[in-house]
RNA sequence: GGGCGAGUGGCGGAAUUGGCAGACGCGCAGGAUUCAGGUUCCUGUGAUCGCAAGAUCGUGGGGGUUCAAGUCCCCCCUCGCCCACCA
């Protein structure tokens, strides 16, 4: 009987849907383990990137399973957002049927693959049951004051009279038509996720299953820094504020420099000498493009023709305005310190500004600023202090003379969360002439998203045109007034679905807590390493506000976190875009879906980027070929009794059953599947000469058993043809037996001078006397120590002995 | 510019602790089966020298520690990713 991968397929996926074998629920009493893959976009034919997540998704849902786990494994649809509005803009269907046809034709391919998901808990970002409970997220952070409306400047494209999101401009160019693409001042809707700066950076501590180079992403994008924040006053009346890390180097200012957009340049300016070459300077800097501030290399900026004075010493510095100083970071005010920093030192430079060094660089030192460690110098006071002691005594001077103190700043901004585009959650605010920003009643959400002809983007949210849908009236005084029409980011939705599998079906809540409570936090979070900063901040910036409200348990909510490597073909990433797509649905056909899961497992490791081989998958196929053989041979088994032969093979099979488990626990899949290989061939071998049923019997228990989380169909199959029980995915987990998978005989290493010389099979037991007895009785080590000195022995029974002469 | 990774055969990769470098797979070569191709099976496959036994070299480059280094330390080169005028 042949190897049938189509009907053993369709047969076990009908098998595990009819049966609900993965359908969970909390009221169980083996420990809970909640296994989430990154939900996809519905872009309609599923890629190889998402193979490979579920695979590893999947085998670790099996597996957990079978060690005794109460596993949920849910799967649902980024459904709203971007992609599918261009995709509906460029194939002139509406956006809902688009996605919606999508998602059925995805989720038939992820079936193929033999994923087992509890599809009962399914869940769409677009649906309205879903999105109302975005509305009500929104409504709770603006009740308190974490959701607010400012201006803030965005990506625009002149052209296409449309925002941009970050993603979106190429190069400093618009992505859909290439025109340059300049800052403009918009009102936006933001969270105030700034607030929960201390508590998302001091928490990556907590997450010791996360991969290291996420956390320090995280770290990095957080961006706390500590210095100081001290006033300085304006020569003839006025103040402004600047921030430092290095106020120890406040002897060295020798100029100020203020962002273009400061709220202080426009007086500073009026009716000074330098009025009019300030204001080009300024003009130029609001029109600058990205691909103008792209190719700026040098620093620019023009002097204000005021002057600040040094609070530590009174001297007279000028005040410049420059594009290097950011409005967005800080005060947007500097102290210049040429000598210590290198940006100021490059400007100071430029346009003559004296420079003095603070602090001691080292001898030899030429030139640029340094930066270093060295003793303070030309600093009255702070002289002879190194920078820790330095720092820490100009600011207790700062508060004692009321000027400033030591302050933290963070980069991290606050999250941009309105979209001036049609298909998302509409943003449930009114604007009424009276009352001003209102919030929609709870009880009149979800605010629907109708549906409209016209979806292309025009300068503002498509909504704004549909009349029906924009004029409403006020909940608070009944009178005429206007909804909000910009759509919530697609990101709102990401940060909480988690949230929401455990409850999925909650008509009157977000989630009813004690589902969560039960769940939460996801043992188990994969997904590819390009949301490392942005998705996974928000979704933990999310939790901790659920947390804080009462409705979460926890206040972090991935325990551990797995982020896979991206599939290259000839260098390049896999992508539609590229031409270079292999497509897993012609796969599931010519090779079937366990051979394409094996394959992935064994490409490499699982955190790397792993380049695609037409030929690779071949050699999975042969290998279950080879596996399906074993299962069928109708051969003779042999009557006669244990012997070494059997002692050898069942010893592999727990060795074997050891590595594999070892392996997946620290999801080095690659490794595992090579161990099945070996032990699938020398049980092939052992079937070719007198085998004992018993023995066969056995070892092709545990390797069905091995294989199951791996390549799910073929080895139910053989569970069933073999008659070891119906349904193997409920099946323990195979322990080893430590005597069994213990090796009698090793191969001893003999060096002379540490260069191997002989080889030979030992005793797993043997003493360091008796191997070393038996090197010095090999014929060639003698003839390589030819009758010199040993001055050493080495000796690491039952490994290696090493004769140093 | 900053941060984090990674460099091992023709290719993907293996080598939990410093202890046989190259497991396993792909590819390639030879052979068997076959009318032939494909499939399947067997054998070989880091480089150099050698008929062979074997020897020497070999994990990006250079130095070091050690009886012993892919693995530890120092310097350098290359590539990848993320952040980037963050005061």
């Amino acid at each position: 009987m042949s190897y049938d991968h189509k009907a053993i397929e369709a047969k076990w996926q009908g098998r595990w849907e009819s049966d609900g074998t993965f359908y969970v629920n909390a009221d169980d009493s083996r420990p809970k383990f909640y296994n989430v893959c990154m939900y996809p976009y519905p872009s309609g034919a599923i890629h190889q990137g998402h193979v490979r997540n579920y695979t590893y998704g999947d085998l670790l849902t099996r597996y957990k399973r079978m060690k005794g786990f109460n596993v949920l494994s849910p799967m649902g649809w980024d459904s709203f957002g971007l992609n599918a509005e261009n995709a509906a803009i460029s194939s002139g269907i509406h956006p809902r049927i688009n996605t919606e046809a999508n998602i059925e034709t995805m989720k038939s391919q992820i079936k193929q693959l033999g994923s087992m998901y509890d599809w009962s808990r399914e869940l769409a970002s677009h649906h309205p049951d879903f999105y109302k409970w975005d509305q009500w997220l929104f409504l709770e952070l603006f009740e308190r004051g974490l959701a607010y409306k400012a201006e803030a400047p965005v990506n625009w494209c002149p052209k296409d009279q449309t925002v941009l999101a970050n993603e979106q401009v190429i190069d400093g160019l618009c992505e859909r038509c290439g025109t340059e693409v300049v800052h403009k001042d918009l009102e936006q809707w933001f969270f105030k996720i700034t607030e929960y700066a201390d508590r998302l950076l001091a928490d990556i501590d907590k997450l010791e299953q996360w991969p290291d180079r996420v956390r320090t992403m995280q770290r990095n994008w957080i961006g706390r820094s500590e210095g100081a924040q001290f006033t300085i006053d304006v020569d003839g009346g006025g103040s402004f504020d600047a921030f430092t890390t290095r106020p120890d180097t406040i002897f060295g200012m020798t100029f100020c420099v203020l962002a273009p957009e400061h709220p202080l340049v426009e007086r500073l300016i009026v009716g000074s000498e330098t009025e009019q070459s300030a204001r080009d300077y300024i003009a130029k800097a609001n029109r600058a493009t990205e691909i103008e501030r792209l190719a700026e290399g040098e620093k620019t900026g023009v002097f204000t023709g005021a002057h600040a004075i040094n609070p530590v010493n009174g001297r007279k510095v000028p005040i410049y305005i420059a594009d290097y100083v950011l409005m967005s970071y800080g005060t947007g005010a500097i102290m210049a310190v040429p000598g210590q920093d290198q940006r100021d030192w490059d400007f100071a430079e430029k346009y003559g500004i004296e420079i003095i060094r603070t602090v001691q660089p080292p001898d030899g030192w030429e030139g640029e600023a340094y930066t270093g460690e060295g003793p303070t110098i030309n600093s009255d006071f702070l002289d002879g202090l190194d920078m820790a002691a330095a720092k820490e005594r100009i600011i207790s001077w700062m508060v004692e003379n009321g000027i400033g103190d030591g302050t933290v700043n963070f980069r991290l901004r606050d999250w941009l969360v309105s979209r001036q585009r049609y298909w998302g959650s509409p943003i449930p605010i009114v604007n009424c002439a009276n009352c001003g920003l209102v919030p929609v009643p709870e009880a009149d959400l979800p605010v629907l998203l109708p549906d409209i002809e016209d979806y292309l983007p025009k300068g503002r949210s498509p909504l704004a045109a549909d009349d029906d849908f924009v004029n409403t009236t006020c909940p608070q005084c009944d009178g005429p007034a206007t909804r909000e029409t910009d759509t919530l980011d697609t990101f709102v939705d990401s940060s909480w679905y988690f949230f929401r599998y455990p409850d999925a079906h909650n008509d009157h809540a977000m989630f009813d807590k004690s589902q969560p409570a039960y769940w939460m936090p996801l043992d188990q979070y994969i997904g590819g390493v390009e949301h490392a900063i942005l998705h996974l901040l928000y979704a933990r910036f999310i939790t901790k506000f659920l947390y804080d409200m009462g409705m979460s348990t926890v206040e972090e909510p991935f325990s551990r976190l797995f982020t896979q490597g991206m599939i290259t073909l000839e260098g390049a990433k896999m992508s539609k875009s590229k031409g270079n797509v292999v497509d897993p649905v012609d796969l599931f056909k010519s090779h079937g879906a366990d051979a394409l899961r094996l394959y992935h497992l064994f490409m490499g490791p699982p955190t790397d980027d792993a380049a695609w081989n037409e030929n690779g998958i071949d050699g999975t196929r042969r290998f279950l070929e080879r596996v399906w053989k074993i299962a069928n041979v109708e051969g003779e088994f042999s009557a006669r009794s244990e012997d070494e032969k059997d002692r050898e093979l069942l010893g592999l099979a727990h060795r074997t059953v050891r590595k594999v488990t070892e392996d997946i626990d620290r999801f080095h899949f690659n490794t595992a599947v090579p161990a099945l290989m070996v032990l699938s061939n020398e049980l092939g071998d052992y079937l070719s000469d007198e085998p004992r049923e018993e023995t066969y019997k056995e070892v092709l228990r545990l390797l069905l058993l091995l294989l199951s989380p791996m390549t799910p169909h073929l080895a139910h199959e053989m569970w069933e043809m073999g008659g070891f029980g119906e349904m193997l995915a409920i099946e323990p987990w195979p322990e080893w037996d430590e005597d069994l998978a213990r090796e009698e005989t090793v191969t001893l290493v003999v060096q002379v001078n540490g260069k191997v010389r002989d080889r030979f099979d030992v005793s797993a037991d043997i003493t360091s006397e008796q191997a070393e007895e038996r090197a010095l009785a090999s014929d060639r080590i003698q003839e390589w120590i030819d009758g010199q000195e040993v001055k050493r022995v080495i000796s690491r029974p039952p490994h290696l002995v090493n004769f140093v002469v």
